[in-house]
DNA sequence: TAAACGATAATGAACGTTCATTCATTTTAA
DNA sequence: TTAAAATGAATGAACGTTCATTATCGTTTA
């Protein structure tokens, strides 16, 4: 592994571990296993390194969120996947959420720059729900408004779920999926006969 | 204002402005218009007094949140209204559900005794939920897990609104907190005819 | 093949700054 | 007059960053 990427885990696993106040530059290299000086090789500034963990972070995260999803036939196939994904996720990496909210809060940071880098990571689901409204399978509703109320629920519940303020079984969790899915629905929708 | 408030409130106003990285007690004192000393006069250290403002910022989240609760006749109006204050005071103040957020994930910081202290603030909107299931108004879900399709919707809308990535009209805000009610309905209810 | 070289990578002590916190002193208010 | 509240300079620790020095390694030279 390049030395960069090195770098950025261990970065994300001291503000794991010990937080944002307690994060500092000397706690970093001694994490990564390098100098205090080689951090300035890769990275400009701390400011620098933690633009460079929140594009990291966001292009992992899409990449793991969207495995799988081309190899999906059906609409439905599609969405069950990236819901479950998305859920898995956050429980997998429930400091990670927060992590992201809080990087995207940093002062001087360029916010248009961040989303059009998340726009772009994830075309695919982007494209899935604009295709959705198109072929009217979906409501005429805003993209990111149908994203609100359908996917945006498997973070939502992950979020209660590390919060232990719910403990779903996966026939509870099917039920949660399927009702999201349910709420995007066209009611006047007419298959074409075609695989949706 | 008493100066505890004083302090907690500049305590929030530097947090938004500056960031957590650049947050020092001594710009808080400035910010607050005391000396630095003074604040440990109201607060053991710099951590305590982030607790203590996380509880501070719940407390209000919660009274602003529920403000007219009790003077709605029936659920549906509950529920609207609780909707539509969640969503307008996410828009009012975009960095502090990212401040609960951070707060939360502090080291060292008792997260059961936050939970706690969160159920007792909203502990009318739990009790509208457990009605709705009691009365199978609602489906027979587990508490939280209606609360992350319903009213949850509301802040993953705002927040797309925050990163300017949808611009929703009050008809398509209507739209979606209405959708997010209908889905939580149990389509067997029969209302007893008394006002729900 | 081995030695010499230059370029790139890595080091960690040192620097000036800023930090949270303390406390002797002063101000406030009853 | 007195107790409580507030002050702000002082303190030592910790911070981000720098840079002279050292190590590494692929290429060239003898």
């Amino acid at each position: 592994m390049d030395k960069r990427t090195q770098i950025l885990i261990a970065a994300e696993s001291v503000l794991a571990e010990r937080g944002f106040y307690a994060f500092s530059m000397q706690n970093l290299a001694d994490t990564a296993g390098v100098a205090a000086g080689t951090l300035y090789r890769y990275f400009d500034s701390k400011e620098a390194l933690m633009n460079e963990l929140q594009k990291f972070i966001r292009e992992q995260s899409a990449n793991i969120i969207l495995a799988g999803f081309n190899e999906c036939s059906t609409t439905k196939n599609k969405y069950d996947l990236v819901w479950q994904n998305i859920f898995d996720y956050v429980i997998a990496n429930p400091r990670r959420l927060t992590l992201i909210e809080v990087l995207h809060c940093i002062p001087n940071v360029d916010q248009a720059d961040i989303t059009l880098f998340e726009n772009e990571a994830f075309k695919p689901l982007i494209f899935f729900y604009q295709q959705g409204i198109n072929t009217k399978q979906f409501l005429n509703w805003q993209l990111f408004a149908l994203i609100a109320v359908s996917i945006d629920t498997a973070i939502s519940l992950a979020k209660q779920v590390i919060r232990e303020r719910v403990a779903p079984d996966q026939k509870q969790l099917d039920q949660v999926r399927d009702a999201s899915w349910n709420i995007i629905q066209n009611p006047h929708f007419k298959p074409t006969g075609i695989i949706q």
